[in-house]
DNA sequence: TGAATTTATATCGTATACGATACAAATATA
DNA sequence: TATATTTGTATCGTATACGATATAAATTCA
């Protein structure tokens, strides 16, 4: 029965972490007055611009449900803008705004601002990069699923 | 710029692991009939019965306004009662009902099912608590925060 | 001991997540 | 080419998350 004790469970630090971060991430991205899922997008649309919906929920593995109203907040915010496809009219085209593009400068401070604050007691970047393609090979086994 | 991509952020995979693992949780879930964060609350007090709302919280690290909604939905599915503590009326003190208790045994074969669904490509046991305590050292670096 | 402060929980408002479903545009196919 | 199927988005309902705020019980302290 000892399997079922919560610290013997590997899911909860996944979902405790993602939590976490996202808190640790909060007061920058106040500054930006983003919240994380929506600066998820702008990374998404910084990297490259004018992307449909689908294309958007798959970098993020979100689906449109969720990504459309937050599209939509987005869009009232000024910060992207959203047509239909000229070549497709079922897809929905989404694209940076001057001021969606305007923010990525002062974003680009934030990795940084977060690592040093946590990872500052001696994380090495070897180790780092080893944590990251592990956490990489979990996502593809499950988006296998 | 390159420090904005996505794939570079170490934040984006706990957020999407977080996410696919509640996923692959979910037939096993439906079968009890929890949710994730209602499975969660479950391995803490059949670890441990009779907590405070504040108690378990802490343990899933978790406030209280989002842990009483989801303890109020419990009690109406008739898996936990909640009763003001005598010592201190201030307390609202959790406990497993018979049909709460009788979930324990239902449960306890879903760790071992997903990790042999998922883990089952090889990945031995020692890197597996390696990857663990990495997680969990991360974890209290967060809290502290 | 009476008022100020702290503690434990709950309520409210907003923003995700996501299964189920709807619906229009595009594609396949009989 | 008329219909069936697929594709891309959106809508709806329910369940988290969480900051801000409220409130009652307990504790502190003047």
């Amino acid at each position: 029965m000892d399997q079922l004790k919560l610290e013997n469970q590997i899911c909860f630090p996944f979902y405790a972490l993602s939590r976490l971060i996202i808190r640790a991430y909060q007061p920058h991205l106040e500054e930006l007055g983003l919240t994380y899922p929506q600066f998820l997008v702008m990374l998404v649309l910084w990297e490259q611009d004018h992307q449909s919906v689908n294309q958007i929920g798959e970098k993020l593995i979100l689906n449109t449900n969720t990504i459309t109203p937050l599209l939509k907040r987005m869009e009232l915010m000024g910060l992207i803008s959203r047509r239909k496809s000229k070549e497709d009219e079922r897809k929905v085209l989404i694209s940076l705004t001057p001021k969606g593009l305007q923010k990525k400068e002062k974003a680009s401070c934030i990795p940084d601002a977060l690592l040093a604050n946590v990872a500052d007691e001696q994380i090495d970047r070897t180790q780092f990069d080893e944590l990251k393609s592990q956490l990489n090979f979990w996502i593809e086994a499950l988006k296998k699923e």
